[in-house]
DNA sequence: CCTTAACCGAGACGGTACGTCCAGTCTTATA
DNA sequence: TATAAGACTGGACGTACCGTCTCGGTTAAGG
């Protein structure tokens, strides 16, 4: 895989993780918008050409911190229980804690950035929005296909669409709290809104950019 | 009304919608992390000081024109008509039209630097989002007030937060359009949601109460 | 003289006063440097305009602002004893005293602004150090004419430069007062310098830019 | 003697020299008001923080290209020759053609900015005046101590003021040139004036800022 | 008496230099 | 070869003053 021989001073495994969390920790007590390179550097006591020899911008050591945060919490994205209600609320009150906890503040952040930076808006999309996406739409699929759910009167997609745009817009707006309780009153107006026997009106939802492998779930 | 006799020169109503005019247009433009003081006022043509002997910062500028471009618009949050469900729809659809066109990169901008400036916090929440979320909230509550809606199963508070939040999810994340056919979606939604019958028991774990048949709104 | 009808409103010379005493006073404490039209006009309580309007420059203000003082002291540049050696005394005296208290740091500015501006530099000239060499240098003529002196080894000129040069060398350096008793020092160097029976050498002396009226007395 | 073992990148002598030249050759064609650091650092090539890192205002850059310049023209101030009138005449002439071909406007500007600076009047002094002045009172005690000259009639600091006040007051007042035959109108009057036979009346000179080293020798 | 024109204060206007900070790049010595 | 250190060019920051411009209000001479 690594081809190259290897020669000469190895990567300090310290330096980068001295990056990371300083990048992390700065991003969450001064904001995205006040981060700046140098001080990272500085933070993580490290030479500056060290940080950018890795990572061109803040955004790129952001985007790493994420997803080594999320490799280290080994997070469990499919919960495995057989209560699909179950599972949907454990995984937004997954969410919720991590985003309220450490990456609030870096992820808007990033998301704003990502307004006019198509490149950085896939990559927040394959690493960090997309993958929960598809757990909650695959669960809520599950749900279907067992019977507990149905899609009838509004698409998969647009539940998904609630439960996270809600967390996101308290996040930024800060209007109420992200909390296990709005986990829980989510997961109560999923099932509302999916019960079975509510008239499918079948609009086949459009494809969304990444395309999640989750079956589109017959409609019938 | 005011009080001082205006002494000295009066302030320049053009140079003030020139600033105005040139900070929206360079946010949406170049995005708001790249949008400088010195080029609001190079773009407005005006000189630097002048900027700042009115808006302390980028963000003031942005929010004052903000407000002046819903004054401008004259814009309608409460359209009146007696059938409220047509009333959600025109008023999403209209906050949609608005934030897709013109103002979202602000906002999100705007947004990510309030997550640690809670002055600037209060000031979104009272002049951009508060007013939106209570007129939604306003329309709802008529419709339970007349018998064709039901704060039951959900709150109102958290079917205002689906119907925007969803708006905000899909503007930072861009996985789907914010557009009319997601206002008419949410609408129905919000129906199902808060159909009358459902079981009012407010919070606590959704029981397996059956629900009687709901009117699909069929939007065909 | 004054032609047109003076209609209207006439100068304050309050305002004017004013401008000339805030000039002189900031000048001598803050240094020409820091001498602005804006610290001017405030201090003056006068209008920014009002300055503008009647000086062009901080340099014009500071100018007339020294012509002003020289009118009011109505400082007598010929002290009209017979003694010759005791009118040089006194006007040294008085032009160091004068220059001392009041007027250096004005003039030290003016003069490194005048470097290269040669309308200031010629209006310097012809109302400052113009009129006190040409005193000078006619109190040392007529010692000449007396008998008294004798231009002989030195011209007057250079006499002159040396007594009003040590002035402005003391003044910018600092190295020495410029005092009374630099005065009498002086007068009694110029004696000796100007002594009768030293031996001639008949240089012509170069005329000078105002060309006093002094005449270079022949070396016979 | 440089114990910092020189970590980081070195400073850029490039960059340096650039800063000096560009600023004195600024200051002498544009003047010292006019000189900024902004100025100099554009015409140098040079960052602007460049030039504040090691210079802290423009009067800090204008004083070491004095220095420097003082170093690379390795100007000797001690003439060497025997004949003490020769070597007066000759550091007086150096003196002249120096001021006048490239430092003048520069020191004249730092002169009057070092009225309402006492740090820099003493730097002023300490490197520029200073070292001239006691050049000139040492060759002229020499020659009170060789016995051809005399400090009876005026003191020998009395002597050195009339020599550089001469070109100083020339200089900022233009009324006639600084060049070598004023060096040596200049040498003529100093022997004039120190001739021994002069009455010695002895008025004890008060001891100038800088003390020269010494007792000018038993005036013999 | 009553225009009326020039004066006056205040202060906003477009510009420009200030001195600071950070972005990214580079060049050194050291590990 | 990676690293810490730090100097390099470049550019935005927010401030201060420049010189110009417009206001409302004042003040005396001339009709």
């Amino acid at each position: 895989m690594n081809d190259t021989p290897a020669r000469g001073r190895p990567r300090s495994e310290t330096a980068r993780r001295a990056v990371l969390d300083a990048a992390l920790e700065l991003c969450q007590s001064d904001g995205y918008q006040q981060l700046t390179m140098k001080g990272i550097a500085e933070t993580a006591g490290v030479g500056r050409q060290t940080v950018y020899r890795w990572w061109p911008a803040k955004q790129d050591v952001l985007i790493d911190a994420l997803r080594d945060l999320a490799l280290r919490k080994a997070e469990r994205l499919d919960p495995e229980t057989g209560d699909t209600l179950r599972d949907v609320r454990t995984l937004l009150d997954a969410t919720f804690t991590l985003t309220t906890a450490l990456t609030g503040n870096a992820l808007i952040g990033l998301m704003a950035e990502a307004q006019h930076d198509p490149e950085l808006s896939h990559r927040l999309q394959s690493t960090v929005i997309g993958p929960r996406r598809q757990a909650l739409r695959a669960l809520l699929a599950r749900g279907v296909a067992e019977g507990s759910l149905s899609d009838g009167t509004v698409s998969l997609d647009l539940a998904v669409d609630f439960a996270f745009g809600t967390m996101w817009y308290r996040l930024i707006s800060r209007h109420a709290p992200v909390d296990s309780r709005l986990a829980e009153q989510i997961t109560t107006a999923l099932t509302t809104l999916l019960r079975p026997g509510g008239t499918a009106q079948a609009e086949p939802e459009p494809g969304t950019a990444e395309a999640p492998e989750g079956r589109p779930v017959g409609t019938a």
